[in-house]
Parts: C-alpha cells; sequence; structure tokens
DNA sequence: TTATATTCGTTAGCATGCTATCTATTTTGT
DNA sequence: ACAAAATAGATAGCATGCTAACGAATATAA
C-alpha cells in the first residue's frame, strides 16, 4: 500500500497551504480590529460589487448561511457594512459596504497584494497560467463529483 | 484598482477548492461515524506512523494543540487511537492506531484515493507534476514570509 | 546544584463553523 | 384564486477552531 503518494498528499497540502497563507493575511490586518473570519465577507462584498445577496455572498466566501448572519452582524456593529431590505423580493437583503467598510478593503486589497506578490515570487507568468488553469480543472472536476450523487 | 486579477484570486479559489474536497471525503465517510475534523487525526497518525507525538501531528494538521486534544479524547472515546507516555520523556504523550482504527484508516485511504483520482481526471502526469513543483514553491515562499517577520 | 527558562499536553473560555428549524415571502401547480 | 412547495434570512444549539493560562517534566545556565 503506497501511503505517501504525492497525489494523495497535494490535497492536504493545499489545505495547510491555504491556512497558513490567511493566517498571514490575518497578522497583516490585525491593526484593523478584524479577524479571519471577519474580514473575509468584508472584502468579498468589494469583490462582488454592492448590493450583493446575502445567499450569494455565503457561497462566493464558501461558508453556510447562518455562518455568515452572526460575522455580518459584527461588521454591521462596527458600522462597516450597510444591510437593506430589497424592493422587489422582501425575503432579499442587500449587503454594500459604508465608506469606511469601502476604505478598509482598499487597505486589504493592499495587503493581499502585498502578500500574493511575495507568494507567488519565483513563478513565471507561464507558471502561474498553468497552475491556474490545473486550478479550474480540479474545481470543474469537483463540480462533477458533488452533482454526480445528487443529480435532482 | 484591479479588482480580479487572477493571482489575487487564486488563494481564495484554492481555500473554496480544499473546502469542497474535504466536504466531499467526509459525505463518503459519513458511514463510519466519523465527521470532517476527526478522520483527519485518525489518518494523519495512519501516514506519520505509529508512535507519533501529538505536537507533531497537531502540526501535520495544521491545528492548535488544545484543538486537537479534543478530537483526540473523541478518537479514544471510539477506541480507535491509543494514547500512551513516552518512557524518555514524560511530558510527551505518543499516539497509535488500535486495531479498528488501522481498519478505518483503511478505508478512508481508499475512499480518498478514489475521490482524488476523479479529481484530478484530465490532468497530464506532466501538468501534475508541475502543479507539484508549485505547490512547493508556494510553500516555500509562504516559510519566508513568515519567518522574515519573526527572526527569533 | 539550583534557579530559571522551555517544552508538552491540558483546561477554560471565546469565536466561528455546521445542521435543523422557524418565519416571512414568493413561486408553482391546479 | 388558492393550496403547496420553494426560497431567503434568522435563531438555536452543537462541533471545532483559537489564545491564554496552568501543571508537570525537562533543559539550560549561574
Amino acid at each position: 500500500m503506497i501511503k505517501n503518494n504525492n497525489s494523495q498528499n497535494l490535497l492536504f497540502r493545499l489545505i495547510l497551504l491555504t491556512k497558513r497563507w490567511r493566517q498571514v493575511v490575518d497578522q497583516q490586518l490585525m491593526s484593523s480590529g478584524l479577524t479571519d473570519a471577519t474580514w473575509r465577507p468584508l472584502f468579498h462584498i468589494y469583490l462582488l460589487g454592492n448590493d450583493v445577496r446575502q445567499k450569494d455572498l455565503a457561497e462566493s466566501i464558501g461558508i453556510a448561511g447562518p455562518s455568515l448572519v452572526r460575522l455580518l452582524d459584527t461588521l454591521l456593529a462596527k458600522k462597516l457594512i450597510n444591510r437593506r431590505e430589497d424592493d422587489q423580493d422582501r425575503r432579499v437583503k442587500r449587503l454594500s459596504l459604508t465608506a469606511s467598510g469601502e476604505q478598509l478593503a482598499l487597505k486589504l486589497q493592499q495587503a493581499i497584494n502585498t502578500i500574493d506578490q511575495q507568494l507567488l515570487c519565483g513563478l513565471s507568468a507561464r507558471d502561474l497560467e498553468q497552475l491556474i488553469q490545473s486550478t479550474t480543472l480540479l474545481e470543474t472536476n469537483l463540480d462533477t463529483i458533488i452533482n454526480q450523487d445528487k443529480p435532482k
């Protein structure tokens, strides 16, 4: 039985890699008063554009709806975001950044850009392109795996 | 300001990818009664070999010591692992799999192999090699980033 | 040797993830 | 139109992550 073939460990390595990356970003952002968990919704509102729905935001971050609700409460209390009802569909709530939220998002963007620049150091443009392509393939395959079990 | 350049989103995509991968593995293992969090220590004891120290196991999984303690308690209660004191250094405790723990680890290995095979479908041997190399580079760079702040 | 610092695992308490369930609203089917 | 199903978000309660602080054992240094 082969225990340590490369492909098998790859996912474990990626789990560790992303976890440590988040910790580094978190450390840079410590001064802002936000934690690992709370800066992500903020930043993804920034990425997805204002007036995003909570459901879409949760999916983008990769957490469940109820997990997001509490984080948004925190961001609301800090006056970094707004949460307003939709006129067309009153079940829906739409999220946007306040002025200070926007400001913080820009700071986050800068921090992440700096870290990513260091992280990708030594990777050629072609290597990066290849890496992104492989990632896309893995995402597609994972979609297939997940959907084959529940064809709906 | 460029919001969606590829390199910036790569890490977010990897976070999501690994999270979904864990959910798929978890789903396959549901019948075993273990959760996402508990099968990882079990499997990593299997990967690292018996008599691994708790500290090393925690580092391998990427969780903090106290987080591991509770998971090990759970695994102990299910009689899947043993935890014994070291003779040389009585601070240290060493972990090993019981017979049923070993059996479960093998089942896990099989499930992960099957999933990974589907996941890597369409990726050539050369692409995989390249992907692993890039991952290694990212890991090295991350080490550098983390260590530059605390030279100790 | 002996005082001090370090290391390993644990406990305590909090932050954040989940599923199950609820309410309000909208959509669908007849 | 109206009943039934589906959907969005919130709440409750539990599982799992963290840091801080502790005790026991070991390593280091005076």
